[in-house]
DNA sequence: TTAATTATGTACCATACGGTACAAATAATG
DNA sequence: CATTATTTGTACCGTATGGTACATAATTAA
């Protein structure tokens, strides 16, 4: 029954590390889109060839899904991490730094793969510019729900609008993202959140 | 010495209207990206065929280019107007309710076309991703001198960061046009902009 | 050693892309 | 009418795309 977790397989052993080729492929995705990269581009920072990457990963686009779970658990569990500090203030500040620390990072590619991997790509291909919309949906909902926590607990005045504030901040969040992707330094942008932060 | 403004021509008359066939392609690039937009979408949407395309406005490139200069001057014309505002207030206030408007119309696509237009294209297109960048630092630099100007009208403090709140705004505006093609309603955006006022 | 099983590399398929050659069509000129 | 100029439609080219068939290599089980 321990078939999956067994040391011993059958045939000829893979030649490559399924987690490090997703890495790789991800970053593809994050810095062309799910258009722009190609199974040429992404089997060769890979480093396998397509009848691999297809048995292991199935088609491009699950290939794709596959590389936004990797992304979302391991390069952006900062934002969670970050709303659970004590205040708004802190929390949005925390959020915000390490927000534009992470868009701008050299070690990885510039702006964020949820919203740079689908937002314009051609007919065919809306269930996965779906996906991502709602899963910046899901960052929205993160965030109010946090503010109405504040909001509990005194941190935040009643009058406060969780909703449309959450909005607000996902919409800076994107307008950052696309900043990096421009060109903006970190500097620049860090700045910009200090004129956020002054909104709370 | 007028033959191009001569009313007879020599051969075959031309069987559409240029300026028509120029706006039905700015749509296309406009709902689908520079990439996204093919030139069989092209030429069904403008009511010809390739060699006509190719004749008249030149390669795919050279049409997106003449495209976004007709979207420039024919559909965000209204950008500069509002900056001639007398105030600040009331400068900001027309050009961000405007852009809404602008960005959720239901008779042209949604969002922005120098925005989605080169978001994440592939390879061997940067000198299109540049020239709509170069765009957005033009809008910009439109957003610091109008604060300048500001400024030597004692409309705002001197200690206000002009540069730094040109690109804040325009980090804005690039997320609203991103909430817009995600689907946000005019009144949740519009609802932004009231926070984004709030700060001037 | 043989069979069964799994992975790899090459070579290919159908399709779509941007772009063009070329002939037919339509007009003014002579 | 013949000529010349310009546009249109079709049919095609070379390339790249996502995806796959198939033979071969490498390993374990019998």
């Amino acid at each position: 029954m321990n078939s999956e977790t067994s040391t011993t397989q059958r045939g000829r052993p893979r030649a490559f590390n399924e987690d490090d080729a997703l890495e790789k492929a991800m970053r593809v995705f994050w810095r062309y889109g799910y258009e722009g990269a190609s199974l040429g581009a992404l089997t060769e920072a890979m480093g396998i060839n397509k009848p691999s990457l297809y048995s292991v990963f199935g088609t491009k686009e699950e290939l794709f899904r596959k590389a936004v779970d990797k992304y979302l658990t391991c390069h952006v569990a900062f934002v969670p991490d970050a709303l659970n500090e004590p205040t708004i203030q802190q929390a949005l500040r925390k959020l915000l730094t390490e927000s534009v620390e992470f868009l701008t990072d050299t070690q990885t590619p510039l702006g964020c793969l949820v919203l740079q991997g689908a937002l314009n790509c051609g007919q065919g291909h809306e269930s996965i510019q779906q996906q991502l919309i709602a899963q910046r949906l899901g960052y929205e909902n993160l965030l109010r729900q946090r503010f109405e926590l504040a909001q509990t607990q005194n941190d935040l005045d009643a009058s406060f609008d969780a909703a449309v504030m959450a909005k607000y901040l996902v919409t800076v969040h994107e307008g950052l993202s696309v900043q990096a992707t421009s060109g903006a330094t970190k500097e620049e942008l860090l700045a910009i959140v200090e004129i956020v932060l002054s909104n709370f």
